[in-house]
RNA sequence: GUGGUAGUAGCUCAACUGGCAGAGCAUCGGGUUGUGGUCCCGAAGGUUGUGGGUUCGAGCCCCAUCUACCACCCCA
């Protein structure tokens, strides 16, 4: 081993800038919602996909689009030993494609559904909710055409955010037409722009030549006024997009989901078509109570007010996708959820169930090294006659170990002491009474079984850590 | 990639206008022989993110850098 300096050292010991460990109760929270949007996605006829997170480069480079972000300066690409180009996934969608094509999906029963979970990678500078390598959880409805996939993606989209006790989501929704629509007001836009080129930001002149579409979500004031007039895809569609666009809302409708048109949602890769959206969470109740809260009208409507609300979702058709990698026409819907954007919330708003893993009910004990030396094949005859066990083996004191075992809340408490390892027979400590028995060990196990059964859930060990905020 | 703010023990934070770096929580040990929740005592834990500079002297001032947060950009 080399030998490092301190700083090295210092450096060795942190993550790299965006990525983070997750343990704990984010793991279980994190497990857990998984768990839930899985259930609610496979009840819909979604099935499980894993693609590598290693692609080629390219698959990447000519789906997204040459002059996206996500390409040009965010995606994790190298050259292996062996010469390859590959990358780092930055999304989920391509891989999906490419494997439907490359597997024949097409002669399966059409559309093919799948859900997606996993980790994606861009490089870019990390803030709230944004990380260089992050989870998403998504959805793909590839090889129909049909409006109702376009619902059917954001309905369960929305109800797996419901799932989990996020209520309040809203869609916002756009259609940006097919290649013939978008080819027309592509057109009009720019013209459009042209004629107001001076009130643009600087980034937005260029995007003037590059990708005129990405003008209207420019967060600029001055671009924002100059778009409010722009041409709206909406009104360019054809006939067959705007009868499309129309079915889709139709089935939001009967689905319940609230929604709103909006014209300036455009996203940013390339392979787009037809139906974009993206879904926020609304917090509940925001209105402000009236009483003598130490009013803080004062000058400060600053930070309330401009909380932009996060996406936790977005995504939309890609009905030319196939054809760039594959010269097959697939038509297709999809999205995903940003998982990380998901999770703090669910600590606030969400319906976390009370405990979010099986706390042990029967604490393990042992005294000397007799009784130590047992512990390990007595612990297994414990675990096969499935009681949920704790265990401190390292310590040696009896004090300490029944003090991790009340702290952990558990019913009983198994003593195996220097003489009770040398009789084959074990204490059952009763904690909240005090009381014990010796009992020989096998027996022990049907005591403890027998015990147990009336008892419910111990309580558990504090599963959020952090109560206020 | 750009701008703003901030970095002190594992966590939350102290340390006057520059003058010996501290507390609470957590961790570990102990409070007589093999019995927990409360309580008491003790220990360990830091080159103040890092590297320079100014100064007799820097946690504090200056510069750079890294990281985090926020915003831009972009997206989930």
């Amino acid at each position: 081993m080399a030998r490092l300096s301190r700083t090295k050292k210092k450096e060795l010991y942190h993550s790299i800038k965006g990525a983070r460990d997750i343990f704990g109760d984010e793991y279980r929270l994190r497990e857990w919602f998984i768990e839930r949007a899985k259930h609610v996605a496979t009840f819909y006829g979604f099935g499980p996909i894993a693609t590598p997170h290693l692609e080629r480069a390219e698959l990447f480079g000519t789906t997204l689009g040459g002059t996206t972000d996500v390409v040009q300066k965010q995606m994790y690409a190298f050259r292996t030993r062996g010469g390859e180009s590959v990358a780092l996934r930055p999304e989920g969608t391509a891989p999906i494609m490419r494997a439907y094509i490359e597997h024949g999906m097409h002669t399966w029963p059409q559309p093919v559904l799948f859900w997606y979970a996993g980790n994606f990678f861009r490089h870019e500078n990390p803030q709230r909710g944004r990380w260089r390598e992050f989870y998403q959880f998504g959805l793909e409805v590839l090889g129909t055409e049909d409006p109702v996939a376009d619902g059917l993606v954001i309905h369960v989209a929305v109800l797996m955010l419901r799932e989990v006790g996020l209520q309040n989501v809203l869609v916002h929704l756009n259609s940006l037409g097919c290649k013939e629509c978008r080819a027309v007001w592509r057109k009009e836009l720019v013209a459009y722009f042209r004629k107001h080129g001076n009130a643009l930001c600087k980034d937005c002149k260029r995007r003037l030549k590059e990708n005129p579409l990405r003008i209207l979500d420019c967060k600029e004031e001055r671009c924002r006024e100059a778009s409010t007039n722009a041409p709206q895809s909406v009104s360019y569609l054809c006939a067959h997009c705007k009868q499309h666009f129309r079915e889709v809302l139709e089935h939001l409708d009967d689905a319940g989901i609230a929604y709103v048109l909006d014209h300036l949602l455009v996203r940013g890769l390339d392979y787009y078509s037809r139906t974009t959206f993206e879904i926020f969470f609304e917090k509940p109740g925001e209105s402000a109570e009236s009483d003598n809260s130490e009013t803080k009208t004062e000058v400060g409507t600053e930070e309330s007010e401009k909380k932009k609300l996060l996406a936790l979702g977005g995504g939309g058709r890609y009905d030319y996708l196939g054809e760039v990698i594959g010269s097959r026409n697939v038509p297709a819907v999809g999205m995903a959820l940003g998982v990380d954007r998901i999770i703090p919330l669910l600590r606030e708003h969400g319906k976390i169930p009370k405990s979010l893993q099986e706390p042990p009910k029967v604490f393990f004990v042992q005294l000397g090294t007799t009784a130590k030396r047992k512990s390990l094949h007595l612990m297994e005859e414990l675990r096969k006659a499935k009681i949920p066990l704790a265990q401190s083996l390292s310590k040696d004191s009896l004090k300490s170990q029944l003090r991790i075992a009340s702290r952990l809340g558990v019913f009983y408490a198994a003593i195996l002491g220097q003489k009770e390892a040398l009789d084959d027979t074990i204490i059952i400590r009763d904690m909240d009474s005090g009381a014990q028995e010796t009992l020989p060990f096998v027996k022990s196990i049907e005591y403890l079984k027998s015990k147990l059964r009336g008892k419910g859930q111990p309580r558990p060990p504090e599963i959020t850590d952090e109560e206020d905020e």
